[in-house]
DNA sequence: CTGACTGTACCAGCCGGTCGGTTGCCGGCG
DNA sequence: CGCCGGCAACCGACCGGCTGGTACAGTCAG
């Protein structure tokens, strides 16, 4: 009746336009109405399609959060390795990363929502996640209270703009980010500060 | 059968009872899992009881989403009539306000979740709240970048606590809020920057 | 033929909301 | 004083729709 995928011999393809569909009704509808049959819809798939991939509602869950926080990991450890050894890197790197892919940030975000509010226990990697960058950022840096300060407003950014409640523009935002960045010691090539 | 209340002769008093065991079992299940017959439970109320008193659940996340935007904003509020006239005295106001009611913001982000995920819509009154707060802090600095961004790491900590994934303790997180103070010309009391 | 995958009919439990009571307090009235 | 009617607060059985999940009969490439 309607079209089909079938693009792929194996089983590869179907789950990462699942969870696309997923992000796109969780911001579409909120967090609490993320539903496996609209998820189905979504992605114009049957929902025995969707469940033969993500045995459960949970299951799709943490492949959402662990995807979410594969791309973020690696955009960062690209990032990272450019900057390695100097001061505040891993600061530095995470800022970086945020800046310049938003719809990474946003669907994570979303995400992230989305588990935390069917399961709480779903947010145990993120909480790994984010004590590792901790660690890093402490060891890293001179001006412990200070890094961290610039690593919270960075996760406030990403707070509003889940809410949806920023009233700033966009290049107010990136101005922030700016900010940010040259407070962490970062002077974002071709650029000097007065 | 079982006990009562039967405290007043007016109405006044289940409401916030209501609202408190709303915010409990948001707290313990997940803003998704919130759902009435848990929170008359919780309050030892019928369901019946429960939406004589909130005639729906989304009267019921409304209300929880004012009372703790009240409660925050009365705060601040008192704050800031011990700095009006000072630079960044909203900043510093709000960032008192947070850090002197660690109940109340926790509290407060619980029902800011709960309302995102039943209906993105609910967070309107939130919404002209950080727009107004927004321009209150531009308006007093003559530093807007640095202060939009404490402002940023104030709702940071706050995500973080939320989601419970904060990695630091309690002294790092209140030694953060001293460097956001400091940050923003706030030297609070007996205190001497080295 | 086979096995990875899809579509659909169906189910049991849950959830928000309704509705017809019941309870206990109060003021009035004879 | 005792009885009555009214009323606010509350109770809990019930309902219909939705949700996560299952069963199973296809479908199609290799």
């Amino acid at each position: 009746m309607n079209q089909k995928k079938r693009l792929v011999p194996g089983r590869p393809n179907s789950r990462d336009s699942i969870l696309d569909a997923a992000l796109r009704v969780t911001a579409r509808d909120g967090a609490g109405n993320l539903t496996l049959d609209k998820v189905a819809v979504e992605c114009g798939l049957s929902k025995g399609g969707l469940l033969y991939n993500y045995p459960s509602k949970e299951a799709l869950l943490q492949a959402m959060l662990e995807r979410l926080l594969n791309q973020h990991l690696q955009l960062m450890e690209e990032e990272y390795e450019t900057l390695k050894g100097q001061p505040d890197a891993t600061l530095r790197a995470f800022l970086r990363a945020w800046r310049h892919d938003e719809q990474i940030s946003m669907d994570a975000s979303l995400a992230i929502i989305a588990a935390a509010a069917q399961n709480p226990g779903l947010l145990q990697p993120l909480k790994e996640h984010f004590r590792d960058i901790y660690s890093r950022i402490c060891r890293e840096s001179d001006n412990r209270e200070q890094a961290l300060m610039i690593w919270a407003a960075a996760d406030g950014l990403l707070l509003h703009r889940i809410m949806d409640v920023a009233p700033y523009s966009h290049e107010d935002k990136a101005a922030m980010f700016d900010a940010m960045l040259r407070l962490a010691g970062d002077v974002p090539e071709g650029e000097t500060v007065a």
